[in-house]
DNA sequence: CTTAATAGGTAGCTGAACTATCCATAATAG
DNA sequence: CTATTATGGATAGTTCAGCTACCTATTAAG
């Protein structure tokens, strides 16, 4: 009976069945720092409750939806467990989302504030943000991809909107543990989301287009 | 004489230099079959033009930027060789960017269909980029992120605009070559950007918010 | 003619993410 | 109370992707 789902508290076996992860997975986990040690009752016994299944499951959409290494994911419990504020714990999501890459090509900075400052952003150069953007907008240099930067405004007004959302729906949850929860999930699931709804809106308009030819 | 830069005839140590890439890794793109062999001289020689060294910063922007497997590099090659329409290039691009998931949440699938409804867009739902968008709806669902769900128009709309401007921005390059490849290239290079572009909107909107709580 | 480069092939390496096995102890079913 | 099963902890092994090293016969270059 004690494997029901009333009561919080578990051991191993039913952890592993609700999770849906092998015994020697969660054991890999929390021997790499990822989930946090049951409660212990004895020498060799603990037991888990309702966070280490959240907990699990967090590591499941880091790792499966975002597609991190087991380090970043990581780094991003931890500033989970470490109570940051909400907009502190989607910086570290933001760090850990974007691969890193150092970025000193002047011509494409200037290329990228011109867009932004425009819009009337302020943000941070030293960002890891800031720097994956320069990357981006050399690299569409590099391979003469005007038409594109041609569009950058565009670009930057849609994400303008993305971005604005995205703050706007931080949760007004009670727990200031809960919104932490809603800002690092949503910023994880919410770039898949945004990524097919590009492509599906890319799918009509090629419709469009390849009607209009036809004709 | 023959490594200069003006003839697009070259041999390995050439190609390897400029391409950045090691022999050993070109030999292994190769037998791959990522890369096309060059034009035969002798029983072990063969020499290499513009088109390898095309190929090899594709390979290189499918592989470190959008951070594709090796199989999925060749699904994008192949259908480059086959001299598909720019459109289906892009189809095939869109395919190989989306990690496969089957998705028969029907919850989840009239929610994303209310929101593409309303802007009268038309996708197949048989279409990878469709399941992907049906499984994030479904995820957010299960991690009960209504914030998110609440907004999911504004997203189609952002969406909307994105994929209307990667639209639009397709090149009108004289050889349909470049046009595919401008395709191929753009729809890669492109996310990263937005990406990056959406993460310096968020903390431009963080600072608007961390000011307003501290006055 | 000597030295370096090349195509092609096989085998080995590296890192990430598990997976298998073992052991001593503890829970549990009969 | 005893036989079976589960558990925590530790160590070693597995799998896969993406290279990397080495080998051999041939060819190019000086």
């Amino acid at each position: 009976m004690s494997e029901s789902a009333e009561k919080s508290g578990m051991r191993m076996a039913e952890l592993s069945r609700r999770s849906e992860l092998s015994v020697p997975t969660i054991k890999y986990y929390l021997r790499e720092g990822l989930l946090q040690p049951g409660r212990r009752t004895s020498v060799n016994q603990a037991v888990y409750d309702r966070t280490h299944l959240e907990r699990l499951r967090l590591i499941g959409a880091l790792t499966s939806v975002a597609g991190l290494p087991l380090a970043k994911v990581r780094a991003v419990v931890d500033a989970v467990d470490g109570q940051a504020s909400e907009v502190e714990a989607m910086g570290v999501v933001q760090d850990a989302l974007i691969d890193e890459a150092e970025a000193d090509d002047t011509a494409a900075s200037a290329i990228l504030d011109r867009a932004i400052t425009a819009r009337g952003w302020h943000c941070a150069k030293s960002s890891p943000a800031y720097r994956a953007a320069v990357k981006a907008v050399a690299m569409l240099t590099a391979e003469n991809l005007t038409p594109i930067l041609d569009r950058l405004d565009a670009y930057v007004e849609a994400a303008e909107d993305v971005g604005r959302t995205d703050l706007d729906a931080i949760s007004d949850a009670d727990s200031l543990e809960e919104r932490i929860r809603g800002v690092v999930l949503g910023s994880v699931l919410r770039r898949p989301l945004l990524e097919a709804l590009v492509l599906l809106a890319q799918q009509h308009f090629a419709q469009d287009l390849t009607r209009s030819e036809e004709s």
